[in-house]
Order: C-alpha cells, then structure tokens, then sequence
DNA sequence: AGTCAATTTAAACAACTGTTTGAAATGTAC
DNA sequence: GTACATTTCAAACAGTTGTTTAAATTGACT
C-alpha cells in the first residue's frame, strides 16, 4: 500500500521539477523515471499516459488553490462597495504561498507549471483548466471589473492577460531573475519578494487610464 | 543561383511559420521540408543543423529591426530632457510595424518567435541576444532610468523584466487571445492593435508608486 | 562539347520517443 | 502456506527525431 503511493509521489515529484525546467514536451518519461528511480513502465500503469500524467501534476497545486482563491473571492463579492484593485490582487498572495506547503519550492514550482501549460501544449490544457475552474476565473474578473468601473470589458480581458503573461514568465525565468538581482544590485529575493514586487506593477498597468487616440 | 536562394528562403519561409505556431522543438525537420516543398537534407546542407536554422530565422528580422531600434534609442538619449516613459515604450512601435515589409504577417510570426526562443530552449538563444545586441539594450535601460528618476535601479530591473514578460506572454498566446477576443467581445484585434494597447499598461506598470513598507 | 563545382535527392543511420507486453516479484487475506 | 490481486521489472514495440552519406542532377564557364 504504501509502495503504491511511494511510487505515485515520486513520479509525481520528479515530473514537476523536470516538467517546470523544460517543459512538457522536451521532458521524456525516461528522464522523470530516471530522477524518481522507479521504472519506466511505472507511468503507464499508474497516470495511464504522458498526457494524464501532465494534469496530475497541476492539479496536485489547483485542487488546493482554487478553492480558496474561490473562497476569498467570495468574500470579497459579498462586500456593498467595489474593493480596490491592489487588494482584490493581494488575494492571490497568500493562497500562493501555501503552495509551499504541498512541496517544498511549491510556489516557484506551481507557477511555472502554468506557464509552461499556456506556452507548451496548445488548446488541451487551457480547455482543461477554464472547464474545471471557469467560475471561480468568472468571480475574479467580476471583481477586478467593479474596481476599474472606467474599463471597458474588453481592454480588462487583455490586461488581465498581459498581467498573467507578467507572472507566467517571470516565475519561469525566476532562477535566472534572482540570479541577477543578487550579482548587480546585492539583492536577495525570495519568492514572496518578487510576489509583492509585482502587486503595484500589476495593479498600475491594469488601472492604467485608456489611451485617448 | 536564383535556386540556391529559393530553397534557403523557402525553408525560412515555412520553418519560422511552424517555429511560430508550435515552438521550435515541437517542430520537426520533415514538416518544415514538407510545407516547403524541398529535401529533408537542405536544411542541413544550407543551415547545418537545426540550432542554426532557429538563429537564421531570427536573424533575418533582428537583423532589421535591433539597428532601427539602437538609432531611435541614440536620437532620444541626444535630447537634454527626460523624455516621457510613453514616448520611450512607443519608440518599438514603428520598427516593430515595418517588419511587415520583411514577410507578409512579419511582426506577429517575430513577437512570437521571440516569446517561443524565451521559453522554448534555455539560455541559448537568451545568450545569443544579449551578446549581439546586448548595447542597444543597454541604451534603452539608461532611457528608462531618466523618464523614472523616482525608480531605483534595481526596481526598474524587475519592472522592465515583467513587462518583457507581458510582451513575450502575449505575442505567444497570440492567436489564442485574438480567437477569445473575437468569440467573446466581437473583436477584431490586429497585431498593431495588441502593441498599441500595450504601450499605457507597461508604461502605468513600470511607473507605479513604489510600494510603502 | 566537356569540366568542375553547387545543389538536390533517396536512403540509411543511430538515438530517442511513448506505449505495451508478459513474466517476476511483492503484498494481502484466508 | 496457499490463493489472489497489486505492483514492479526488463524487454521489445512501432514510430519519430536530427544528421550523414554517396550517387544523381543541375548550373555555369571555357
């Protein structure tokens, strides 16, 4: 019993690192099965296929985020007057960070993951995603729509994608990132530093006045 | 002669399309020499390997377009003054727009390159970039200083990494967000449409208050 | 015409991919 | 200990990958 989910977990912790490294598709089953040190048939029988494997390993993080994240957007919604931007935002820091809990750089890790889903793999994993988690996605939008009452529906669709592009590529070149920081400006950033780096770099562009042309 | 260079420019041609639209190492050989009608050898013979197939299909636009950007960079910085954050974001515009000259959707096929090179292979072609045009870069990080005399440097490093961020993100999802844009809000977006809604997020972004605590 | 280099071609190369198979090993319950 | 289901394992599967080879074709120049 316990081998079952050894094996499970350790597949599972293998594939995230190397998937978050290089992606989905540059990430052979041979190499995760290397790392984890089980055999490589292992995949099959247990996730059923790559593809499979791939949504078990985000929904390992999404199965604990996106309820919470739905939660406290709950709350929010429930209050008379529109929130204000930087705090509908701030929502996500905390849920975020627990992720660290699941794992140990759960945080770095999860957010590299999605990343790789939008850029990797075309369609399949976006579908997956806005099918299991379209709603609690429709509660945020609302939100950040009442505290930019000045936007058109559509300009905040793009920046609410511009803004998850911001995100997405900054944990993906996140090691690179800290690396840099630390050699020229003598900074130490962990991950929690680039989270609330990027709350008033996200709440200005999203807010940002409408071009007049 | 006129043969050599129809081949070179037919696998250009059909490699950067399919580079494009499922990244570089989702891209094999065959359907590049497919679509473009010649001998799976060619690209070995003309380019020598696929590694120097992916630089040559960029080269061909930062070949254009990084020296228009490093002249524009020089007149801006000649001026006495600060120059505004927006006149400086909105320098890339133009460049951008006439690598339409170079190939018939040029700019949309080169911000997704860029955004495939950044997530697709590691370091590499990162490393490419910087060592080619890395002082043009230089040039723009000095302008950007100067329109946020308020912003530490080191602040503006993280700001000016977000916004490429946003910028790669979105010129990758590109075809995907354009599709969402049109079946939910009646859109028609053009690739100068999704640059021109960038320029006031990423300048807001970037000249966001700094933070208090 | 003939000469020589540049280019194209089909075929094969070794290495790698995800997946399947059937036997061996392990665990669980009576 | 026997019976049974679960899990592991080595091996092979068919398919794809980038690259190389050597012969065939084409081009340009005398």
């Amino acid at each position: 019993m316990t081998s079952k989910q050894n094996t499970q977990q350790k597949i599972l912790d293998a594939a995230e690192r190397l998937f978050a490294d290089t992606g989905f598709s540059a990430t052979s089953l041979r190499q995760i099965t290397g790392m984890a040190e089980v055999n490589l048939a292992s995949v099959n029988y247990h996730f059923g296929s790559k593809k499979e494997l791939i949504q078990a390993v985000l929904q390992r993080y999404l199965a604990v985020l996106m309820p919470r994240l739905d939660q406290e957007f709950s709350l929010l919604l429930s209050s008379q007057k529109p929130n204000d931007l930087s705090k509908v935002l701030s929502v996500f820091v905390e849920p975020l960070l627990e992720l660290n809990r699941i794992q140990n750089r759960g945080t770095t890790l999860f957010l590299q993951l999605l990343g790789r889903g939008y850029t990797d793999v075309q369609g399949h994993l976006r579908w997956f995603f806005n099918h299991h988690y379209g709603r609690t996605l429709d509660k945020f939008v609302l939100l950040v729509q009442q505290s930019c009452p000045a936007l058109p529906a559509s300009e905040i669709f793009w920046r609410l994608h511009f803004s998850l592009g911001t995100i997405v590529f900054t944990m993906a070149s996140n090691e690179a990132l800290k690396d840099i920081a630390a050699a020229d400006f003598n900074e130490v950033v962990e991950i929690d530093g680039v989270i609330k780096r990027l709350i008033p770099y996200l709440a200005a562009g999203i807010a940002a006045p409408l071009q007049s042309d």
